[in-house]
RNA sequence: GACCCCGUCGUCCAGCGGUCCAGGACUCCGGCCUUUCAAGCCGGCAACGCGGGUUCGAAUCCCGUCGGGGUCACCA
């Protein structure tokens, strides 16, 4: 049996982190079995824009997360964006008005307050029970008087939907919880039940694979999905991810977005691991998987049940690793863009080469892209800024003048500048003046590299060049002095 | 408030009736390495929410309770 998921957002914002997880799940369900498709749920034409239509494609890309169907890549199903869709969904409310599973709603907002407060009041359900539903007669005498009117689905109470969740299990809704929702607003524009609905049946989506906020609207949609006499798909609603604070991960968390975590210098294969981690696991105490090995493994029987903090910390880790992971030359490439950035201008090519060579060395430190720029911004920048804090924990020691000044004039009677060279020249500058590594380097690594937290030394030395070293050293004996 | 879902170290995950005085990862704390900072390696702290059952035996099953989350729009 071939298996057909979608992952749906609306573009009324920037693709989420959850929302990147639910689109990663999707697609490992689907991988090898069946088609992954993409559809762009903008019924909500007032709050859609451009904008986040494009960041949700732009970083499915970046994350790797590619469609075999959809926005862009096209496919049988006509268009994938519920915009272009609008007559089909007035279609279809029309045929349930017809069947009579549906009704048009004269039920003012004032009665359907009432209505739920008194509801509320009295420990009762909220749901409209559809008790100001007009008779046929009346409905058609305001209807040609030229009234509107939203249409709304008639729930059959009393009833009962319940369905088998691959993840939650069997789970049940008694229909006096579940309103007479709309499906047509007044307007002929359709709610996102029914787009929805009518959308996963059009296309044949076999596997609703989506957030658990959606989990109590799983009945209207099985009681649309019945009323057009389709098949129902299998659901699995997936736990929501929370903010440290364990509350709903929102922006005053920090960072939501997937494209501010690419800005951020995290890598798409780290944070597409982190978030399959996150209420899954490959197994075997395993936690690093690349997504092949994930879609190999993955079962949506194994996913958690509760909800899941969000660990920017841990996020962090794991990026460090697949940091450490590139190739030399491939980290040189993803880093590029981050350094220029930092600097605010493009690497010539004698930088590019300086740059490849201590690329390796922050490499092994770096947690994430972005923090490649600040360590190496002293082997660009035109002059060094001096980390105050660093000065004053190191420049105030009463070697520092020793060590700066001496590391100056060993240093330039060195004949080849080389970090072997270097390294040896400035050891026996220590042995001679009776200071530990640790004492007399710290100086001459603020001097050069204007921080106590640099770059191993000696090969930062060897590809600042000769003059350059020389001369920063030269500069602060002098004010030392 | 009503309904639904959830409940193992601070956090994520493993455990699916005995092999668990509970395992892995992140964080944190020590140590080693070391020119700083990292990385790496070694070690440590730290949890089955609570109360009843069922059973020879429960983190694992049942009930209750408490706690957390979600949903209750002509928003998605």
């Amino acid at each position: 049996m071939t298996v057909r998921v979608r992952f749906a957002p609306s573009p009324t914002g920037y693709l989420h982190v959850g929302g990147g997880r639910t689109a990663l799940y999707n697609r490992l369900f689907s991988q090898g079995r069946g088609a992954f498709i993409l559809r762009s749920d903008d019924t909500d034409q007032a709050r859609s824009t451009r904008e986040f239509a494009d960041d949700i494609l732009e970083s499915m890309r970046w994350l790797g997360l590619t469609w075999d169907e959809g926005i862009e890549v096209g496919g049988p199903h006509g268009s994938y964006r519920q915009s272009e869709r609008i007559e089909r969904y007035g279609e279809v409310a029309d045929q349930l008005v017809a069947a009579g599973h549906a009704y048009h709603s004269f039920a003012t907002a004032e009665q359907l307050d009432e209505f739920r407060k008194a509801a509320q009041a009295a420990g009762r359900s909220p749901a409209y029970d559809g008790r100001f539903r007009l008779d046929d007669d009346e409905i058609a005498r305001r209807l040609a008087a030229g009234e509107t009117a939203p249409i709304r689905f008639a729930v059959n109470r009393p009833g009962e939907t319940s369905f088998d969740d691959i993840v939650r299990g069997e789970v049940s809704f008694d229909h006096a919880q579940v309103d007479d929702f709309v499906i047509l607003r007044s307007d002929r524009s359709p709610t996102y039940h029914l787009a929805s609905t009518v959308d996963d049946v059009d296309f044949g989506i076999t596997h609703v694979i989506r957030g658990e906020d959606l989990l109590s609207s799983t009945p209207k949609h099985l009681l649309l999905t019945k009323a057009m006499g389709a098949e129902p798909a299998v659901y699995a609603h997936l736990p929501l991810l929370l903010g440290p604070d364990g509350t709903k991960l929102s922006k005053r968390h920090g960072h939501t977005a997937v494209n501010a975590y690419r800005s951020a210098g995290f890598l798409p294969e780290a944070l597409l691991n982190y978030l399959a981690i996150l209420s899954w696991s490959p197994g075997e105490d395993e936690e690093l998987v690349s997504l092949s090995e994930m879609a190999e493994r993955f079962r949506l029987e194994d996913v958690s049940r509760s909800p899941a903090v969000f660990d920017v910390t841990k996020l962090e880790w794991m990026n460090g690793v697949y940091i450490r992971e590139l190739g030399a030359a491939e980290f040189v490439a993803r880093s590029l863009e981050f350094v220029e950035d930092d600097l605010g201008r493009d690497l010539d090519e004698d930088e590019m080469k300086a740059f490849a060579g201590m690329a390796p060395l922050v490499q092994e430190r770096a947690k994430t892209l972005a923090e490649v720029g600040p360590q190496l911004r002293f082997l660009f920048a035109a002059s060094v800024s001096y980390d105050p804090t660093s000065w004053e924990k190191v420049m105030m020691q009463p070697e520092a003048m020793t060590a700066v000044s001496a590391a100056c004039t060993r240093l330039a009677e060195l004949p080849a500048w080389d970090a072997e060279s270097i390294e040896t020249t400035l050891r026996s500058m220590l042995d001679e003046h009776g200071m530990s590594a640790r004492k007399g380097l710290q100086p001459i690594r603020v001097a050069v590299c204007g921080s106590a937290i640099s770059p191993p030394l000696f090969e930062s030395l060897e590809l600042l060049g000769r003059e350059r070293s020389l001369q920063r050293l030269a500069d602060v004996a002098q004010q030392l002095g």
